[in-house]
This record gives structure tokens, C-alpha cells and sequence, in this order.
DNA sequence: CCAGAAGCTGACCGATCGGTCAGCTACCGT
DNA sequence: ACGGTAGCTGACCGATCGGTCAGCTTCTGG
């Protein structure tokens, strides 16, 4: 049999391991992660980690993988979709992606460009193509940079910005998630509001 | 006499090795930037480096220290000032200093947290007595996240979001400044703009 | 009852880490 | 002419890095 019920530690190790090496690798960086750290953190021996993962690179891309594919997933809808609904949807779907996969977003999006790994190669080229399209169909630097500023400063927000704020005083998600949908959409959305001309 | 001409070489490797090592701090992470490489990149061996600075923490401190100074600088004159101005002048300070530094704000502002180091501890109270007087004074949670957006989007595109656009696309540092002057100027400043008591 | 796979571990490997040290060269003021 | 110092280096150190491997347990299907 073996169909249910048996496997209840089985996955876990694996599944633990590579939830306690996200945590590391967005808040200590990739380099600065040791395998041995991970495993004590953990509590298990950096065998057991390479016996799961076949290195430290499987180790980072089974942590971000899921992150990258919905990541890739919501920027095809974006790049495919040319109603009016298209920037509403990128807001609502890049907050949610982005609370969901607050540490994964972290590791590509900050560490990205420092490390030479395909997994990230793969999460640069989504970011470059999101990047292109944003360049392509807003002419104004000022566009530009309130896309950039946008969704940078919600990432930045939700993992590096997080270690600044005092503990108690931190939103809940959901305030977040709201208060994020209102700023982005601010920011992304040139809703009849007082934008005229002045940009470019 | 030595009065002049002759340290033309004198300082030159010490400010050469902080240079290279700031760029490298910036784009691979202190824990992913070895002595090694850093001295490779200036034309020098690591123990030139070790020369110059005590060690790798020293050469981290004198490559930020001054970015750190200036930071809090225009933090101590924000909240001296109460004012009108006070934002306004806030907007100014922080996009000039951020294209001054860019490579100091993404070490001590991206990397900070993770860095267990006296100068990132001073940076890091630096910036929690930010987030706290913005706290303090704008109660809403969509307020806060005005700033940390504005704040942290700004210094994720000066620094890691670069990467992520054309070579031969990207805005001069004029066009750059102004554009986040605008931007940041529509995210802080509350002026006459559609935002009627709908936070909170 | 037992063969074998799964899970996990300590011992070990070469490479690289940050850092120390003795010594070399070149130039300085006296 | 010479002692001292500033600049720089290679050799070397112990610690730690990512990764390999043989072997130990525990469980399971036949």
C-alpha cells in the first residue's frame, strides 16, 4: 500500500531543509550561506543536506523554483493581455506573488545579478523582459522609474525593508496586501489623475 | 618640501583598493567578495590589501563610512525640522545621496541585515530611526508604505535594478535624478493631491 | 525471514577563505 | 653615504567552504 499516511516524515526532511535554506539564502545571501549552517539550523548533518539536494545550487533552485515559474506565469498573462484590466491584474497578481514568495523574490531579485547560476539566469531573463516591455511602452524616464521605484520598493518592502521596522508595530498581510494594492496601483495605474503632460 | 605633486601615488592604491572593493561589496555581497578577487581586480595581491586595511571588515567601513555620514546627516536635519519644507527637502537630500552612493546604500541598506558589523549596526540604527519617525507620524499603514516603497524602490533602482535594463537604454544621471524627484515627490508629500481620508 | 532501498551520518578531500609574517625594493631626510 | 620607513609581495597558517564516500540504522515488500 504505502498510499497515504507513510509518507508523513518522508517528504518532510527534504521539505524542511529547503524552507530553512530560502530562509538563509534571502537573509544571509547565497554566498553567505553554508551548507553546514543550513544543516544546523535545521537539525541535521550537511550530509543529509547533499543527501537530498545533489548540491547547494539544487539546494537554491528547489527553494525558488515555484516562485520563478509563477513569477514567469503572471508576467506571460501580462505581456499576452491588452485590455484595460492588464495593469490591474499585474498589481493584484505581483502583491500576491509577492507575499506568497516574499524570501525566493528576495534571492533573484536582489542577489540576482551577482550570481552566475541558470536557475537565475532564467529569473533575470523574466525581470529583463518585464524591464523591456515596461521600456517599450512607456517613453518617459518618469514612466519608467515609477514602474522601477514600484515594484522594487514593494519587494524591498516585504523582505530587506522588513528588518528595519519594530517588531510590534508590523502590518499584518493583509493590511499589507491592501495598503500595497493602493500604492502600486497609484504608482502603475495613470488612472484619471493629475498626470497631464508633464512627463518627458 | 613634499607639499604637492609628489602623493600622487601615495594615496592612489589605498582609494583604488576601496573603490574596486565598494564596487565588489555592491554587485557580489560582502560574504561573496573575497580579498583575493578584490586584490586581483586592482592589479595587487591580498596582502597589499591587508596593508592598506587592517582587514576586510576595515576596508568595508572606509568604503561606506562616508556614504553612512552624509545618510545620517540629512536623517538628523529631517527630524530637526518641522517646517514645510521638511519633506521636500527630505526627497532632495535622499535622491542626491542616493546617486552619490549608490553602491554604499545597497551594501548597508540591502545587505545591512545580514551583516553582523559595527559600521552596518551604525547604519542599520540609522535607518530603523527613519522608519520610526515615519511611524510616528503617519498612522496609516498605507502612509508607511508610501515611504518604504519611495525609499527602497529608489535605492533598487540605482543599484540592483540596473542590471536589469539595456545597456543602451539607460537614462543619465540628470534624467534619473529629476525622474525620482517626481516620483518620490508624488509618493511623500500629500500636497493638494486625490487623497482624501481614504487610508486607515 | 531477509534482501534491499531510504534516510542519515562522520570521516575525509582539495580548494579557498581571512589573516600573519618575514623580507624585498625604492625612496626619504639627515 | 646611510638608517628608516612606506609600499608591496610570496609563503604560510588554521578554519571553513562545497562535495564524496563508506557505512550505519530502520523500515518494507516478497
Amino acid at each position: 500500500m504505502s498510499a497515504d499516511a507513510a509518507p508523513i516524515t518522508r517528504v518532510r526532511a527534504a521539505d524542511e531543509l529547503k524552507h530553512v535554506a530560502l530562509e538563509q539564502f534571502a537573509s544571509a545571501g547565497f554566498a553567505g550561506s553554508s551548507l553546514q549552517h543550513i544543516a544546523d539550523r535545521a537539525g541535521y548533518s550537511k550530509s543529509s543536506v547533499l543527501y537530498h539536494y545533489a548540491s547547494k545550487e539544487a539546494l537554491l533552485e528547489a527553494a525558488i523554483e515555484p516562485a520563478i515559474a509563477e513569477f514567469e506565469a503572471v508576467l506571460d498573462e501580462f505581456l499576452t493581455n491588452r485590455g484595460s484590466e492588464r495593469r490591474r491584474r499585474l498589481v493584484d497578481d505581483v502583491v500576491r506573488l509577492l507575499l506568497a514568495h516574499r524570501e525566493a523574490v528576495h534571492v533573484f531579485l536582489f542577489q540576482g545579478p551577482s550570481l552566475d547560476l541558470p536557475i537565475i539566469a532564467r529569473a533575470n531573463a523574466a525581470v529583463r523582459r518585464l524591464a523591456a516591455a515596461i521600456h517599450e511602452e512607456r517613453e518617459s524616464v518618469a514612466e519608467q522609474v515609477r514602474f522601477g521605484v514600484a515594484l522594487g520598493g514593494a519587494a524591498f518592502l516585504l523582505t530587506a525593508g522588513r528588518s528595519f521596522a519594530e517588531e510590534d508595530a508590523l502590518p499584518s498581510d493583509d493590511e499589507l496586501r491592501e495598503a500595497l494594492r493602493t500604492v502600486l496601483t497609484e504608482l502603475l495605474i495613470p488612472s484619471g489623475r493629475h498626470r497631464p503632460t508633464s512627463d518627458h
